[in-house]
DNA sequence: ATGGTTGCGCTGCAA
């Protein structure tokens, strides 16, 4: 069995503190980071390793985005894609020992304006999800888990008003159309909506409410997919909502899984 | 209808 975890922590090296929390307190065998905002070298590796967390694969770029796959396991190989040619660090993978293999991904936000012809982002959004449905659809994952930050909160009961937010991009339905249609091309199974298929559930509160808790305005926007052949394994599932009231939090919470493998 | 916060890195941009 192992357990993975993923986490937009919206800089590693300011909160390189609430990362080693995480990994005392949870354990998990494999955590995915999004928005390191870090170059690979400047990632605190040092503190990963005394933890525990000996391998690790990553893509940086200074000030902006950045994705790191760290691990108690050994990692086997290596991967990663530029999708929608954009020159960011939002991909890499790795394959584990055991043959399966984790895709890490941060899904660009798209900016504020939902239309393409007015906001470059948001049809950046879209064609980046676009590509991640024709890789699958070309190449079938198998034994593989995608995990991440994809920026869209697909469901009714993913955001806090599904009502208000259909304008808003995350939620708008060109873009859920857009992620559904990649997760059909994969053949992939949405594993936290498999193990609590049921109720409002966010990972994902604005820094800008006065108080997120009370409010609640969250969006489930940080996701944890697995192919057919090993979904059946997957169990578990929870967010962190905890850590969203952290000193100094990120404005995501961590969200597992665990998989009989 | 609007403004609200944070991080990076140095002026505003991205989220």
């Amino acid at each position: 069995m192992f357990t993975l975890a993923t986490w937009n922590i919206n800089s590693v090296r300011l909160r390189e503190g609430l990362v080693a929390r995480l990994l005392k307190e949870e354990a998990p065998d494999v955590l995915c980071l999004q928005e390191c905002k870090s170059p690979v070298d400047k990632i605190p590796t040092e503190m990963f390793s005394q933890l525990g967390y000996h391998h690790m694969v990553a893509r940086g770029q200074k000030g902006y985005n950045g994705v790191a796959i760290l691990s108690r396991l050994p990692i086997t190989d290596a991967g990663e894609r530029d999708y929608a040619k954009l020159g960011h660090a939002r991909h890499v993978a790795a394959r584990m020992e055991n043959g399966v293999v984790i895709h890490n991904m941060y899904i660009p936000a798209g900016g504020d304006v939902p239309d393409r012809e007015v906001n470059e982002k948001f049809g950046q959004k879209l064609d980046f999800v676009s590509e991640m449905r024709d890789v699958f659809h070309a190449d079938k994952p198998a034994r593989s888990i995608m995990v991440g930050d994809f920026n869209i909160a697909p469901r009714e009961d993913d955001v806090w008003s599904h009502k208000k937010l259909l304008k808003i991009v995350s939620h708008t339905p060109i873009e859920v159309e857009h992620l559904l249609a990649a997760q059909d091309a994969g053949d992939w199974v949405d594993v936290t909506r498999k193990d609590i298929p049921e109720g409002q559930l966010y990972s994902w509160w604005s820094y800008r409410a006065r108080d997120w808790d009370a409010a609640d305005k969250g969006r489930r926007l940080d996701h944890i997919w697995a192919t057919g052949d090993i979904a059946n394994a997957a169990h578990g599932s929870r967010i962190l909502r905890d850590a969203r009231g952290w000193e100094k939090p990120s404005d995501h919470a961590p969200v597992f899984a665990s998989f009989d493998l």
